[in-house]
DNA sequence: AACTAAATGCAATAATGTTGCAATTAGCTC
DNA sequence: GAGCTAATTGCAACATTATTGCATTTAGTT
């Protein structure tokens, strides 16, 4: 929820400023990665103008409180979903429709941890993204694939 | 090795050139992930001159070939540095000095592509890299923790 | 309503990527 | 080793993305 990014922001003492609501709006709604010009592309459709430079800082901004995230495969910036960081945040990507979904798995973490201290590494964080296809995306695939072969 | 590269090039039906080795010694020296223009710079200075188009297209057709991969992190490419794909590379970078080591661990492949079935995705590749520490950063990160407390 | 630090807009610039086409070259054949 | 040709590179122009300093505006307060 939009809400809850807000009070983030008025917990930490920043402005609520209408830029910053746009912006967390857009990246509310937008079920995939945007980047900084694609929010200001979106905005100007609806009729309102952010300045690149304004959405870069915000994006900053919003990354540095954890309220967003950049997904490494595609550069672009999501709206973080989960309560509180519990952790390393993980992405699924469906190459095919673009959607996202956000987890957690503090196992996972576990392992890799695990595993690359076994190579004299001492790690902190994790970036852990999987591309593939969403469930949606897997049926039709898999539709298709049915009514190729009769 | 570059040699490695050169066999695989050759294998595949493309030329050896010029240009091709150099980028491929460059990333072979280099333990850190490089830009194309990081590596445009880096042979200006042994007085190699490339154009950043053809180092773009050369970086591409070594990813194409899995001779190099794009760190997400980063951005920077580097080489390959194990003999075949068994499956998803890895990597650990250190935050520090920036070394990189590559690793493969079917057994994380295999958790993650569970997790991630469990959210109904069908996961078909995994991009991981953990941040964190090197062994010689860690130890020295130790020795000024216990130089500051006497 | 007035105040002020924070935030935004603006302008200029830097850095990074991309495309089409002409010139060059690696690897082949003779 | 000379000549041939497709593959590769260089060039030029352009598109996109990102950064910086400073003037202007605004949110939150008094």
């Amino acid at each position: 929820m939009v809400q809850d990014s807000i009070q983030v922001l008025q917990a930490q003492g920043y402005k609520v400023t209408k830029p910053r609501r746009q912006v967390l709006e857009i990246l509310d709604r937008a079920q995939r990665p945007l980047s900084p010009y694609d929010i200001q592309r979106l905005l100007r459709q609806q009729g309102k103008y952010l300045n690149h430079v304004t959405i870069y800082r915000i994006l900053d901004l919003f990354y540095s409180l954890n309220l967003a995230h950049k997904l490494l495969s595609t550069g672009g910036f999501v709206k973080c979903t989960l309560p509180s960081e519990e952790g390393c945040h993980r992405f699924m990507v469906c190459h095919r429709c673009g959607a996202i979904q956000e987890f957690v798995d503090p196992q996972l973490c576990l392992q890799e941890s695990k595993s690359t201290r076994n190579l004299g590494f001492h790690t902190e964080y994790h970036f852990s993204e999987s591309s593939g296809l969403c469930s949606n995306c897997y049926r039709k695939q898999l539709q298709k694939q049915g009514n190729a072969q009769p």
